[in-house]
DNA sequence: ACTAAATCATGATCCACATCATAAAAAAAC
DNA sequence: GTTTTTTTATGATGTGGATCATGATTTAGT
């Protein structure tokens, strides 16, 4: 049986805006009902459970998109600037959010009203089918961590995610981690304890090098060996 | 910090279907450009990774969506008639499903040419709005299952698991069950022999009673009890 | 009906990983 | 600059659940 290469990355990462398909009108009704708001580190965006009024588009900042379990959360993607948020709360009957969104780095969000985004759907299909798309590519790489984080044991799931950040999220195999050890238990599933030991593994094993929050992936054939493994 | 009670209920139902919203025209496109497929018991309908040529609709049958691993599979979802599958797969520049779907007993599946579908998107609005929400609500309970298999232990997931295909799928606390104990651990993610051992503290706990594939749930609030403790 | 192949069942063993405890280092607060 | 809090680190211990082995049932095949 083949084993399928799934996009294991965290983020769904769209170079061109999706606001590009609509008409000057159209981009005008989405000016005049909405409104830029500004975060700072370490604040929430949105809360799980709560009435989603708005859908959001991340213009500038990194944050996290998260499930909120009990005792611990599951981050289900690490999402950079120029893409959409809250969009799966899109469906009638209950209009609230699936997940909460908090801040890494200081953040603008712009806020757009949640009937007159509905309103855009239903009037431009072209529109829609992006959105469509949009929320496609989301769920295939959830798809990919769902196998991840239910198949594979720590170190697979540690090389997984380090892999994403540096390719995805960074795109170098050097770079500066906003995110805790805390946080990378929230997104590999595991213990605080047990990503702070295999980090040490993998610096052990001269696979990688790290210092307080600066990570570099030395090894990285051997990285995708170990996520390939499990 | 508030435990969300998500729908951890395996498919996505919607009563009405989505073709109402079609028009005459549009409806008679669909004929003209699809097929009805028939399936026996245990046959593959989709194989994950291959040219996704087709939307389907499952007319008749049940049919498990899964995820195809190494050597594990996990199963997305249990789907009874009446549902789309296969909508995931509708992403530009990667036409391949994301899933494998085989059958549990006689299905009848229509199939939907793909362009045809992607062309009536395009098209209609309300139409594409209404897909946006069967794939949000389909989203909506694959996080609920996230959640459940990463962070609860056994007995929970499989009390979960218990709960859903007597509440969605069968709607009764007695039921037949087509599917085998590897069925069920590859829809909680653990071992068949975990499942055979669980299922015997919850027979011997009175909880339900088995005999042979049929199952009934005696203590539907233990159960509750259970699967929110994790 | 008889054989072959899945499926179901149960016990024994082992280990991956969580949990607990405790401390050092870093960051934040004052 | 000193205290408080958060984050990182490491070892000791316990256990949930996989794996292995073997047999009993059930189902499918001829």
């Amino acid at each position: 049986m083949p084993l399928p290469v799934p996009d294991l990355c965290v983020p769904f990462v769209y170079d061109d805006s999706c606001f590009d398909l609509l008409t000057n009108a159209e981009k005008e009704v989405v000016s005049a009902h909405s409104v830029m708001v500004h975060y700072k580190k370490g604040e929430m965006i949105c809360k799980q459970g709560s009435f989603a009024s708005h859908i959001m588009y991340l213009e500038e900042g990194l944050v996290k998109i998260y499930l909120e379990g009990n005792p611990k959360d599951l981050i289900l993607s690490i999402t950079p600037h120029k893409n959409m948020m809250g969009l799966q709360a899109l469906f009638e009957g209950n209009n609230t959010f699936l997940y909460s969104i908090s801040t890494y780095t200081q953040t603008a969000v712009r806020m757009i009203d949640i009937q007159v985004f509905k309103q855009l759907l239903r009037q431009n299909a072209i529109f829609a089918f992006r959105i469509i798309n949009l929320l496609n590519e989301s769920t295939s790489q959830s798809y990919g961590r769902f196998l991840s984080l239910t198949q594979k044991q720590l170190h697979g799931r540690l090389a997984d995610i380090l892999l994403c950040l540096s390719r995805k999220i960074f795109k170098s195999e050097s770079f500066e981690l906003p995110l805790s050890r805390s946080d990378l238990s929230d997104l590999t599933s595991m213990s605080t304890e047990s990503v702070i030991r295999i980090m040490k593994d993998f610096k052990d094993d001269k696979i990688i090098d790290i210092n307080n929050k600066s990570i570099t992936l030395l090894d990285i054939p051997r990285l995708d060996t170990i996520s390939a493994k499990g």
